[in-house]
DNA sequence: ACAATTATGGATATATTTGTCTTTTATTAT
DNA sequence: ATAATAAAAGACAAATATATCCATAATTGT
């Protein structure tokens, strides 16, 4: 559904958003190991995020490292989808016809309407924030080790 | 959602169902500039939908093209991506861990398993031949053309 | 000031996907 | 038989995605 570098860019900004914030950085490494990505790439979609796309901060230095501002965690993951330019998948006809619409639709289009519209929900209706706050109890996990 | 290969090949195989048969077989030049794709991209996964996967079926020479079994028509869409290795999508974790399962479910995996769902029964609910029945009123297409 | 730390940035490497072009093989009609 | 037709097959090219490595810049603590 996604590429890999979305799916580091949304398990990274999960995993920050739950375990870091302005007192507590967390590195690069830490983030990578933790969420079974390669470090060096990870880091630049980090980059992506924080560079034009507010969604996580950073420091550098001694104790430095990325966290989320109070503002960037009330965005929803979707935000991370459109920082990344995949968002498209929330709109694009199923089988890729760019003329595909109500008016013109593939024969796939009533059908996959109703899902796309779940999706955009799914990633529109819950804050970053939200969910990292329901991973506390420990019964939602990022990662895949152990 | 899906790669091009898997787009062409699903716009390709529903294309091949509603235009062509067994006396009216259609060429991949035809196909190719009937649903907007590169032509000897697309007669590669054509090869592939046919080889080994008897999704559709193809002879050479002059009136020669590709057509569909009866019994290939009665396949789900699904069965075109299996055959072209996709299939995953509608299986795997939304952002990508190997782990992520009921016992231990990413963030999102309860709210996307539904959606999962969703689109399994989409490719798997209607026969490649009832799609292109539905579009023989000409209201559903799978052209980007005029 | 200096050394240690940590993100940033640039260069490069590898893999995969997508696309094009040419030759070969099978089939048909003459 | 021969020529024309059309898919099959193989080689190659380009674009994109993924990944690694190294040098640089910023920050902190001593």
């Amino acid at each position: 559904m996604f590429s890999k570098a979305t799916e580091y860019a949304i398990r990274a900004t999960i995993y920050i958003a739950q375990k870091g914030n302005i007192d507590n950085k967390i590195g690069i490494n830490e983030i990578s190991t933790s969420i079974d990505s390669p470090q060096h790439f990870t880091a630049k979609i980090l980059q992506i995020l924080s560079k034009k796309n507010q969604i996580i901060s950073s420091t550098r230095g001694p104790n430095g490292g990325f966290y989320m501002s109070s503002k960037a965690l009330k965005l929803p993951v979707r935000a991370i989808l459109k920082a990344m330019n995949e968002d498209t998948v929330l709109e694009k006809c199923v089988i890729g016809l760019n003329k595909c619409s109500e008016i013109k639709p593939c024969p796939l289009h009533k059908q996959y309407k109703l899902i796309k519209l779940q999706l955009i929900q799914l990633f529109e209706n819950k804050s970053i924030e939200e969910l990292a706050e329901e991973m506390k109890d420990g019964k939602l996990y990022i990662t895949n080790k152990k």
